[in-house]
DNA sequence: TCTCTATACATCGTGATATGATGTATAGCG
DNA sequence: CGCTATACATCATATCACGATGTATAGAGA
């Protein structure tokens, strides 16, 4: 997919993966690749991001020896993603748009 | 709207003003506007990426003394609308992904 | 024991790009 | 003569996706 419709959704995919469950970056990029193509480097940029913009908590963890970051979505992120949901309308009237009188 | 979620539509939308009958700078932005924000400067930005690509041609014409830009969409251009069309099943499979279990 | 793979984290440099600010120039109206 | 609409263009800045790269452990298999 092209990386600059991409751009948008990426967040909310990231918030979308740990919105039900809290979960950690290895788990994340197996829960989001099949869906859309994302790699760690990529991934860590993001929770960064939206850990910076308090959309998400960090709470560490150790698990079989070794630590593990779990990422728990906060009221902030929920907001986020319902704010999404509402400027889906207006993604939907520029498809409309784009695809008009063919 | 979220500027992020922009940058996949813009140069899409941009093809989609001059898709039925070749436009101009000053027409385009009228056009896009009530759809979707975006400036002069980020046109002409597109307008000279887009060109680079060969998705579209400018003809320069005289319109009462102005010198006036008209863009007109090739078939590489218009090969990319379809292409947007194919990545838009995509980009409903990242919608339902994100909108799941409410 | 050694090697390989899966798991799990993180950073850096690069290229792409949206946008505000800014500039140039003409036509027409009051 | 000034203002607005029309019409073009460039530059600096900030944001961001991503490949490349690095560190470290657990478990399986040879």
């Amino acid at each position: 997919m092209d990386s600059q419709l991409k751009r948008g959704v990426l967040d909310i995919c990231v918030l979308a993966a740990i919105k039900n469950e809290d979960s950690y970056g290895y788990k994340i990029i197996k829960d989001v690749k099949p869906i859309l193509e994302l790699s760690e480097s990529t991934l860590y940029t993001i929770l960064k991001r939206l850990e910076d913009a308090k959309m998400l908590v960090v709470k560490v963890e150790l698990h079989e020896g070794r630590v593990r970051k779990y990422y728990h979505i906060t009221t902030n992120g929920l907001k986020r993603i319902e704010e999404f949901k509402n400027e889906w309308k207006e993604v939907m009237a520029i498809y409309s748009f784009i695809t008009k009188e063919d």
